[in-house]
This record gives C-alpha cells, structure tokens and sequence, in this order.
DNA sequence: ATGGCCGGGAACCCCGGA
C-alpha cells in the first residue's frame, strides 16, 4: 500500500499535475492540501473519471483538504470534532483498513502574530483528537502539511531560521507530542540523504539552490511503522512547468496485519 | 550574479503562503 501527501497550492491551477503523478506513479491514497476550492468547485468528475474515489472539504481562496484513493473510503469526519475551526484543514477517512489523517497544519506567520497562536491552538486540540484517534485505530497514518521542520537538518540554514515561524521550540514541541503518542516520521525510520525537504520558496531560486524545509511528514502508528518499508519524496514534480511550491512525499506498507 | 514568487479575488493592489 502507498500512501502520499501533497500540498498541491490550488487544486484548480494543478488538477494536471496531479492526475499526471497519479498515472506515473500508482499510488493507494494521496492526501491533498490547499485545495482552495468550494466544494461546488471541487473537480470531481476528472478524479472519479480517473478511476479514483475521493473525499474533500474546502472553502473558498484559503485551505482546503482532500483524500483521494483506490480504495473505496468509509467513515469520513471533516475538522476535529473537538475543535471549532471554520477553517477547512482536517480529512479524516478509513480506507483498507487503515485510519487516514489529511491534515494542513496553519502557517503561523510570525511568532508575534495572532496566527502563530492560532497554529499553537489548533496543534494542541490536534494532539487530542488524534490521541482518542491512535486508541480506536491501531492501524494509524497522518499525512499533512505540518507547517513545522521537525529538526534543524529539515532546514536548509538553521542560522537563518532561528526566531521564525516552523521551527521554533513551541511548535517542535507539539509536534513531539504526536511522537509521544507513538507516531513516528516514516521518513527517519530509513537512511535519507542530507538536505531533504519537501518544500522550496518560489522566490530567489529556491529550488535551483535547494533552499528548503522538510515540513510534508508522514506520522505512523506503531503497527504502520513496522510494515513500512520505504519513505521517499519525490521531487520531479517540483521541476514541471508552472509546479506546487512542495512535492509528493511517498511512504510505501508491506502486508498489514488483517 | 546571493537576487528574480505565486495564487486568489477584487482591481490594476493586497493578502497569505513558508
């Protein structure tokens, strides 16, 4: 089984990008972000055209979450239930037996920002939810934009980050809670090279000088974990005409236990 | 060359992203 998690930064204007990375890379499930679109807007003919079942909760300019899959999806819960949030960042579906978790963690902004103690809020009824999630699903994943570098080798200058939004201690911290509930990064559960990221800055060549962070995780239960056998990111789509400003991050399971 | 962004929505600039 493949699972894959994408910040697509708007569905609308990448829509061929997607189907082109479905057709050349099969994938089981794919959780998407930024979306960007209502859910009258969403593309679902093309993705059930495609051959794919899908789930999506959107809103307008802003955020936006889908799950689309092989599988039939059951079970589906848009938000947190603990958590009022009008802000659409949180899909949440059973597929083959496994719980999936499409979350888009906020950006934060700056440290001083109301936004950042949005992000700090909404991490903490997150952890809570997700808690009672790792109780009821032994067979867990999330997958998300995490808006957080979980180390400083996730950051292509650290010295230039120190002080900024998505690496600062409070929200490294958070992150270590999820870790605490015994999900882990598939992406360090195997030798990666250095400077791995998952998303560049579109400014100042970013990806030509492969300024970037590593801020797109896959988070597996304990059971996941050990079935894994492979975390990858994919930067070809990166180098496409007209691309997200991050790339595909691929975690591949063996035979699940039934 | 160390800097040259992108998408959406409402206008022809601003906001948000990371």
């Amino acid at each position: 089984m493949k699972l894959a998690t994408w910040n697509v930064n708007s569905l609308n204007v990448r829509l061929p990008h997607v189907m082109k990375w479905l057709e050349e890379n099969p994938t089981d499930v794919l959780c998407i972000q930024e979306t960007k679109l209502t859910d009258d807007k969403f593309p679902l003919a093309a993705i059930e055209a495609a051959g794919y079942h899908v789930a999506y909760t959107g809103q307008k300019t802003y955020n936006g979450v889908a799950i689309v899959s092989r599988l039939p999806i059951a079970d589906v819960v848009k938000n947190n239930p603990k958590y009022e949030d009008p802000q659409q960042r949180i899909l949440a579906a059973t597929i083959g037996g496994v719980r999936i978790v499409c979350a888009y963690v906020p950006n934060g902004q700056s440290i001083d920002s109301d936004k950042y103690e949005y992000k700090l809020g909404w991490l903490a009824a997150f952890h809570d939810w997700i808690k009672e999630e790792a109780a009821l699903h032994p067979q867990l994943a999330v997958l998300g934009d995490y808006n957080i570098a979980p180390e400083d080798r996730d950051v292509h200058d650290p010295a230039e980050w120190i002080g900024c939004t998505h690496v600062s201690p409070q929200e490294r911290a958070a992150l270590g809670t999820l870790h605490a509930l015994g999900l882990q990064d598939a992406y360090r559960l195997f030798e990666q090279p250095e400077k791995s990221f998952s998303w560049w800055d579109y400014r100042m060549m970013g990806f030509r000088r492969n300024r970037g962070l590593r801020i797109d995780l896959i988070l597996l239960s304990p059971v996941l974990a050990a079935a894994c056998s492979a975390c990858v990111i994919d930067r070809e789509p990166r180098k496409w005409e007209q691309p997200s400003d991050h790339t595909p991050v691929v975690a591949t399971l063996g035979p699940l236990p039934a």
